[in-house]
DNA sequence: ATATTAAAAGACCTTTTTGTCTTTTAATAA
DNA sequence: TTATTAAAAGACAAAAAGGTCTTTTAATAT
């Protein structure tokens, strides 16, 4: 039997998680003067490694941050770039029409044609997008000033 | 290429969109004193017909409503039933642990040990929680009380 | 130059999700 | 009883997501 009761599913799907779990990772690094490679992203953001070699490279590819092949090589941001959305990095992922459609699922989401969720549902999808856009990869890293650990106990102060 | 700029994820995954838009399409037509078939269902959700006729068995085994079989036969909710929230409906699709952990994929989520998301991220899941909590496939039908069409400009007032 | 290091590229695989279709079972109608 | 109708069961398959691994390329160090 297949479909009922299964395992959960989380906000974001798993790329989406690595990556923006890596690149926070990567500018907490950069803020202390190191550049990470795949091995140590991986074992630090908890994300299988050759599974986080290739998000990662898709990245760069995406002109989100830079690498360096070879000995000392690994991430790192450009200072003179802006700070980078949380959104920017999920749309480039999931697609631009991610949070963006009908919580039924209809094809049209406007207040000409609400879906009987849609006053319930719109201003929660606005804080998400919110969110997601005012929080940035480097914001994210700022808070994690000082800690060693992004994935325990983290911001308790 | 995989990955990178895909089709667009909504907010619950498509077997969970059918079946609450089957439901509620369902309770709408029995409040109107018929019970719809699998076809019909599927028609009027715009779902694919077969995996539309699937998705309402899971239901049915699963004991949300019940099903007549033969000439005159349909879908239909027991009148002393209680009301079924969205999120029973949702969680036995999904999994239980739907909405419910760190919006940054972290283990753990709570006060204790916050994930920079967290003060944002948690207030936004209890108004989902909320959300799916209140509203019921009985209130979402009561909603589209004397309309004709679920898809479509649904309740203009 | 050569060896070493580390990212890039890409082939390949597994699991989950989504979907299709046929056969069987149960109800009703003639 | 027989035909018809409609859901139930379940096999099968395509597509997407998630993941693994090998080979190639580029940088550094000796
Ligand atoms: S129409 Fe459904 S959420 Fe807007
Ligand atoms: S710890 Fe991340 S949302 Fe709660």
């Amino acid at each position: 039997m297949t479909g009922l009761i299964t395992k959960g599913k989380a906000v974001f799907n798993k790329e989406t998680e690595y990556a923006l779990r890596g690149l926070v990772y990567v500018q907490v690094q950069n803020y202390k003067g190191f550049k990470p490679g795949i091995a140590e992203i991986a074992a630090e953001i908890d994300a299988p490694p050759f599974y986080t070699g290739k998000i990662m490279q898709r990245l760069v590819k995406q002109g989100f941050l830079s690498s360096i092949k070879g000995k000392g090589g690994g991430f790192l941001f450009e200072e003179q770039k802006p700070e980078l959305p949380l959104k920017i990095v999920i749309q480039a992922i999931e697609g631009t029409k991610t949070y963006a459609g009908c919580g039924f699922g209809l094809k049209h989401c406007d207040e000409e044609h609400p879906c009987p969720l849609h006053e319930q549902f719109a201003p929660i999808r606005n804080s998400i997008n919110d969110l997601i856009t005012l929080n940035t990869v480097q914001s994210l890293a700022r808070d994690y000033h000082g800690l060693d650990n992004m994935l325990l106990g983290s911001l308790r102060r």
